[in-house]
DNA sequence: CATGAATGAGCGTTCATTCAT
DNA sequence: AATGAATGAACGCTCATTCAT
């Protein structure tokens, strides 16, 4: 189990730092400590490697996700709640989350593979989750009459942004995230 | 000369649909219509085509970037400029975006790579331009006093992030660009 | 275990027959029964099976240059000695013994390589023994006062020389190291 | 004719720096400034430009050979005059000596290609050349009644590994030749 | 649970050579 | 006489994977 556990790390580690296909399973298997056929055994594949960590990810992901508080005094506070998240998750684990974003093109491609549709999700989810907010904020007036389509696409396309960006200093990401909320407020607040 | 210039199209494809690591020379020469050795006849090897177009894109880019005005009525202006410029690059130009923005992460691990060095490039000028134009529209009072570097972290991860979107429709790309510079205004102005 | 000695001998056989360069690794594979990968699992590459055989025919070499006996009735007995091991050594290993003396001109060129450090050292070791047989030889009188060093190099060429034939007949081979112990006697001995 | 010139000495070089087969036509062209269609142009193909080569070197090499006086006091003044030559064409040609002796196993092999046959040719003239001297001066009481066969091609093996040896200083030439006359007058003469 | 041995497929690259110009 | 463009064949090598142990 200890080397189980072993190999995802390490796949984590190269996957993250070089992508999937620039990634040989011996170089991983070596990283590990361990021989390569273990690895299909444990995972069958290299594909399986991958796609048992991208699961591991997206439980933890959204898990959060569904742990995010359903009643807030205000919609703004709801995403809040949202970018404060992905500010930590991205704190949390770096690596699993620059996989996610930025690792493996060829596997987006295909839309019928696990990868594709897990990225699909969470972009689905998160599009409903703001959407339903600014719809709700404009009704109750807290916020301005934005158009509620685009400003998700942007409001989107900016967390994404953001979480890409590798190896900011704790200090940068405490000023970052309350600029970003500030910029939020202003923009949207009524 | 024509065949050099089919090499390159068909690669910017690849590239872009399954970064580099994915896409071997075989399947460029024959979606180029040309045999393999002729990639490294003209580009000495896989590394040098990709390098090649890279300089491509980038020479593109900074010129467009170049070109931008430099007096403009406000400073708030100066930004708008900038981010339609990256809608439309990313517009003209769909797959040198995409792979300048998430094709070759192995590359850009390599900080002496060309590749990683023109990214870096890229990133600082920007910088540079958001955060003076910030400076220069707070100093004057056309912004309020947000914090130049966080904000500018944030404005570029913004752009970076939209940039990143593929095949947008053309109808929502105009709504998303003037729902950004609406938020952005809102967020900045005094 | 049984495949890598058949990788051996069978590169040793091809490596004599044309030379490094012109023996590729699928022949070599080929002439052993199995698969091409197989030389990079067991040899890591082509140039490591060639420096294994190398090392394997030098330490045959010298531990049978370092089983010559110390102790001679005379000075010329060590020379019939050297000779003879060489003559035995070629009858033994003639592939082998082709394949050092004229298998890989590129190797022999770049000082670095453990083939040229090898070829160094045998001419360093064959030379020593040699001009200190000589000198001896002529201080207790048994020589004539030949020159020392040219001496050593004539006798170093001579024994290089009959070592690059091939194929000689076995009785051909009696007859002429016959001459050969003949004609040095006649030459040195006082 | 100037190019064609630089493309043969260019060729020399290199082959007798790293063998035939580790020599690329384009590494030839470079070294001659000249483009690499040029050597399909005057020597039909590499082997060509090989051939032509050792048909240079031999027909230099027989045309001293030749000149070699028929008549002289002593049989062994017949083979001072046949190492002398060989001593004094491997310092007017290092090069073209080296690559007959070393450069090209795989061509020695066939004994169809035209390499294999000059080497033979010329192994012949020197044995019927020594051997007769031998049998003359045996017959006429010069020498000893050494064994013919085996002496001649003890010679013959000297002469070669002799010749073999490369970047000699011209002091040490002296000296080595003058203890190679001496060492055979000795062995010799009766 | 874990590995050493082995492989088929494919990789990027180099080769000598051809041919239109 | 000489070359730029292009290629078929082969190169050494790495890949993810399998299998007996």
């Amino acid at each position: 189990m200890d080397r189980k556990k072993a190999l995802t790390s390490a796949a984590v580690k190269l996957f993250a730092a070089n992508g999937f296909d620039a990634t040989s399973t011996a170089s991983i298997a070596q990283y590990a400590g361990v021989t390569e056929p273990l690895i299909h055994y444990h995972f069958k594949s290299k594909d399986g490697l991958f796609t048992h960590i991208l699961e591991t990810i997206f439980a933890l992901y959204f898990d959060r996700f569904d742990a995010l508080p359903e009643k807030t005094p205000t919609e703004f506070d709801k995403l809040v709640n949202l970018i404060r998240f992905h500010f930590r998750f991205a704190e949390d684990y770096p690596d699993e989350t620059y996989i996610v974003i930025s690792a493996c093109p060829a596997k987006l491609q295909d839309a019928a593979h696990v990868c594709a549709q897990y990225v699909a999700n969470q972009g689905q989810r998160m599009s409903r989750y703001i959407s339903e907010c600014l719809e709700r904020g404009i009704a109750s007036g807290e916020f301005r009459p934005v158009p509620v389509d685009a400003t998700t696409g942007l409001l989107l396309a900016m967390v994404n942004g953001l979480m890409r960006r590798k190896s900011l200093r704790l200090d940068e990401i405490e000023g970052l995230l309350g600029a970003v909320l500030d910029f939020c407020r202003q923009a949207l607040c009524a």
